[in-house]
DNA sequence: TAGTGGTCTAGACCACGGC
DNA sequence: CCGTGGTCTAGACCACTAT
């Protein structure tokens, strides 16, 4: 009985996610597939391509064959708290002892700024504005790595010229600082993205494993007169990494509660 | 000339980030890009196939051919508080009004709990676990949904079997407050993945957009007594959901500050 | 060296939707 | 209607690696 690729992916899928494959089990190869489901060898290497772009299956190279593929449980945990040491501000500290990966898209440039960078920025997309490029990571565990993009509001570069160069020590916040004998605040935005081919490589993603995306705001200045000058784009594997935080009881989720008063029938997303 | 699929891919990829080809435009048709590169149909396709696996380009059918995607900009913010009104609890007022989606993927059974959520449980990965599923949304804007899945811990729906049944008004929280007579503390967990096709239907997911993922740890007591009851997998389109919350300065990042003193060349991560 | 997956060509046929 | 993309078959050839 022939069948089409949806079909088979969707018979091994449902093996792996019923543990009945195992992470590292090999799965059936493309020849058998195509025998067993009497189909095309490209239909039957489509039906494989699809589990592979969900992060479920690899095929290592060699003889190796099609296998299932081991997904990490546990996570590089960030904070969101921002600390301090002799070499200037860093975010928490699974990130303290993290040093620039050399020759890997390191950049100081001027680029037509993105659309969701641009909105937070408060200015036109596309506009040409200064970015600096790098990628960042553990070296003694050298899968845990980051690339950060920092894209500079116009005005602050006019007013502080030395964030287009060599920043020096303490970097762009401190330089920064310094011209506005103030503090910075900063606000993280976490949302996930599909990595690009070269963004892959240079986090070493495997295929099928999107990327997490934190979009940092850095301010001078409070409510209606607070300025944007810094906006940072970092990503990191949306499978090594995460943001962890508690909850805050507000308003009336304050314990003691009252009980709920509400019509069973519209009751909305509790589980 | 002849070349390949990633080559193909890799100049349209160019045109777009470059600005050349705005969101809407139409790419080259399969047709064009065959002849253009002297390749064969299929190879053309491929390499269209990637921008879309990237979120960069759509085919809406028909004879629209394939153009460029109009990606969101701004997202719905996820807070992290927790509130209360007449129906029970809710995290924040952007999700207050949502509904249950009725007739997609509802489900209340015993399945074999993912090793991540078997983590944060303390069980074993694989153990038949109480799983409440279902589907939440914006009634006004059905783009904005979410999956959300409740894996109840074995010893908590010992002691609260009604979790196993309707829990009424409140949910199962409020049954489980009720019981314990103390209040439920909630952690976040936030990270990034890939949907599986079921999810995609479920979440409206256009092919190359990831998943944001929160995994909300519920537990009862504090410190070393902590016991975790339930674990729920919050699943939703990152790209137009996003988590925010401000950076807290911590230690020596207190304002006013001290001037950096490290070695320039050791310099870390900063921008 | 043998068996695995990867890529490309070639061609048939279908589904969709704007014209 | 007809041009668009989508899927499947068929077969050639290459790259990698465990045996």
């Amino acid at each position: 009985m022939p069948s089409t690729a949806d079909e088979i992916a969707a018979n091994l899928r449902t093996q792996i996610q019923r543990g009945e494959l195992q992470p590292g089990d090999r799965l059936p190869g493309i020849e058998t597939l195509a025998e067993r489901y009497s189909v095309n060898r490209q239909t039957a290497r489509q039906a494989l391509n699809q589990l592979k772009a969900e992060g479920l299956a690899e095929s290592p190279g060699g003889r190796a064959g099609t296998i299932v593929r081991q997904r990490p449980t546990t996570r590089l945990v960030r904070s969101r708290n921002i600390e301090r040491d002799h070499l200037g501000y860093y975010s928490g500290p699974t990130v303290q002892h993290w040093r620039t990966i050399q020759g890997l898209g390191l950049a100081i440039d001027t680029r037509p700024v993105p659309a969701d960078v641009a909105e937070l920025l408060g200015i036109t997309p596309g506009t040409l504005v200064l970015l600096r490029e790098r990628a960042n990571g553990d070296p003694e565990q050298p899968q845990y790595r980051q690339l950060a993009a920092s894209w500079f509001h116009p005005d602050i570069v006019e007013d502080v010229p030395v964030l287009a160069g060599g920043t020096g020590l303490g970097g762009s916040y401190d330089r920064i600082e310094e011209w506005a004998q103030q503090p910075l605040q900063w606000e993280e935005e976490v949302t996930a993205a599909t990595p690009n081919p070269a963004e892959a490589e240079t986090l070493l993603l495997p295929p099928g494993v999107p990327m997490l995306r934190i979009l940092r705001v850095a301010s001078l200045g409070r409510g209606s007169k607070a300025r944007v000058v810094e906006v940072q784009d970092i990503r990191m594997s949306g499978e090594l990494f995460s943001v962890r935080y508690p909850l805050q009881r507000r308003g009336a989720a304050r314990w003691p509660v009252q009980p709920s008063t509400g019509d069973y029938y519209s009751a909305g997303s509790q589980p």
